[in-house]
RNA sequence: GGCGCAUUCGUCUAGGGGUUUAGGACACCUCCCUCUCAAGGAGGAGAUCACCGGUUCGAAUCCGGUAUGCGCUACCA
């Protein structure tokens, strides 16, 4: 590798910053960190049309979310800015011009419609599509002509006509492309903004940039950019194309696929150090077992040489137990900390707020193992902040047991329950153990009906400790309540 | 249509000529633990390494072809 390592990561502020998008700034990042080199953010917006309200934001708090800090770019500039092509059009123009000048480009005064009739023409002659290049060999008095009638016209690369253009992909080896292919493509759009490739080739060039590292969509166009960094004089910085990111049917991800968005990922209760965890697992590993990597350690590791050539597929289940692990593996603080966001959100509005902290702390040890996200946290432990559970009197009768038996048995709890002056966990069991045998219940069948009767739910964390957290006074009257409810109750 | 890239369990992947009866992970199934659910532990099932030829004493691994998938083929990136 050489020595001064510089990737950008270059996203066009056209949507929101999609899961594939991010695991390319993912790479670069780590790419860079690996080799002590410069992460630079460039944004690409030079399509006026398309430009979407806020993605620039969105596409900067999705990368400072998952800890992808940036060297240069927006915010923090550097040396190199501005970090906005729409901010450095100056250059792509006197780009173009010399291109121009040189004879490598021209200036092309095709109209749209035109354009259009060409294509559907080709397409109904089953030929290539392209441009024709009818303005490729205009004389001065024509140019002259079209200036006079007012087009503005667009600058076109004059493509060889002949030869090849091989590229020496760092991941997929060489790849070789025929110059008689590649159409004129266009480099200066008629509003003055440059198109992808010579912003790009410009940019990559003034920025030092070393190592390109983009998806395999890009693949195809690399030989025009090598021609045009020739033409430019410019050397062209090491390419790698990275594998695609595909949805379950294969096809490139889209909405159609559920979250493709890392904010999305970010709502739904995803911790970042899992997002950054898996999705360096799409497309790179580093043996054939390890699956969980810190940051640190992926930076350490990670290397361009074990990146796979192909696409994959984003699995949402195996993220679902990847987080899962994470969440338990934080501190009971620090899961209470990242929890409490997602508590005030998902708990009912009757729930008074501010949130109790200090009892939440209590509640959250017994949830913390059994949650995948932050968003179920609300969930499992709702019956933690209501008053009175709802659920259907049914639940309360487990198997084996009658109507009778199971009031019974609640009855002979409460007054178990009712004299305890110590009520923690040991003592619980301690009187409700030996309760079960003397009522001739197996402890699942009383244990099963306490538990419905204070939490509501047949699932639920360890009754005692559950009990404990709920404190005497609510279990009491939950049980009451329950007994309540098969009173009532028909059988 | 043309060009390019890719092709190992359902999915992510290891493996890059003999170490492979192709390894791991998610998901799935069984059992254990157990007051339920999780978590954890132990097992299981799951891949003729896309197909066809070739090279070789020997190929998932190298070469060619075919098929399939994806990408590109815009005054989008």
């Amino acid at each position: 590798m050489p020595n001064i390592v510089r990737v950008r990561y270059a996203p066009s502020p056209t949507g929101y910053p999609h899961v594939g998008n991010i695991r390319t700034a993912l790479f670069n990042w780590l790419f860079a960190r690996h080799h002590g080199g410069s992460f630079i953010v460039r944004i690409e917006d030079t399509d006026v049309t398309r430009k979407v309200e806020g993605a620039v934001e969105a596409i900067l708090d999705g990368l400072r979310w998952l800890g992808l800090d940036w060297d240069e770019g927006p915010e923090v500039d550097g040396k190199y800015g501005p970090y906005f092509q729409s901010q450095r059009l100056e250059r792509y123009q006197e780009a173009a011009r010399r291109l121009a000048a040189q004879g490598d480009a021209y200036y092309c005064y095709c109209s749209p419609q035109r354009l259009e009739e060409m294509r559907a023409e080709q397409a109904r002659r089953k030929q290539p599509p392209g441009y024709d290049r009818r303005c490729r060999g205009l004389s001065q008095e024509e140019r002259a002509e079209k200036e006079a009638e007012g087009v503005t016209p667009v600058v076109r690369f004059k493509t060889p006509l002949e030869g090849q253009t091989g590229c020496n992909d760092l991941i997929r080896g060489e790849v070789v492309f025929e110059n008689n292919l590649i159409d004129d493509f266009v480099l200066l759009k008629s509003d003055g903004y440059p198109t992808y490739h010579l912003a790009n080739a410009v940019d990559d060039h003034f920025m030092e940039i070393s190592h390109v590292l983009r998806a395999e969509e890009w693949l195809s166009s690399t030989p025009r950019h090598l021609l045009l960094y020739r033409a430019l004089g410019f050397e062209p910085p090491q390419f790698a194309h990275l594998p695609m990111l595909l949805g379950t049917d294969r096809s490139k991800l889209s909405k159609r696929h559920g979250a493709v968005s890392i904010t999305e990922y970010r709502e739904q209760g995803y911790l970042p150090e899992t997002m950054v965890n898996f999705l360096a697992l799409l497309g790179w590993s580093l043996d054939d077992t390890t699956e969980l990597l810190s940051r640190d350690e992926l930076i350490k590791s990670f290397s361009l040489e074990r990146v796979s050539r192909t696409a994959a597929i984003f699995n949402q289940d195996k993220l679902s137990w990847m987080n899962g692990v994470y969440l338990r593996r934080l501190s009971a603080e620090e899961f209470t900390r990242r929890c409490l966001p997602f508590l005030d959100k998902g708990l009912p509005a009757e729930v008074k707020r501010p949130l109790p902290v200090d009892y939440i702390r209590q509640i959250l040890p017994l949830v913390q193992e059994r949650a995948k996200t932050l968003t179920e946290v609300a969930g499992l432990a709702e019956f933690f902040f209501v008053q009175q559970p709802d659920y259907d009197a049914s639940l309360l009768i487990s198997k084996g047991m009658s109507r009778e038996t199971t009031i019974r048995a609640l009855e002979a709890a409460r007054l178990k329950l009712e004299p305890l002056a110590d009520f923690d966990a040991g003592p619980l069991e301690a009187v409700l153990r030996p309760l079960a045998e003397n009522l001739g219940l197996k402890t699942g069948q009383l244990f099963g009906a306490l538990r419905v009767a204070t939490t509501g739910q047949t699932a639920a964390p360890p009754l005692f400790q559950t009990m404990v957290v709920l404190g005497k006074e609510r279990c009491l009257s939950r049980v009451e309540a329950a007994l309540e409810k098969l009173a009532s109750r028909a059988s």
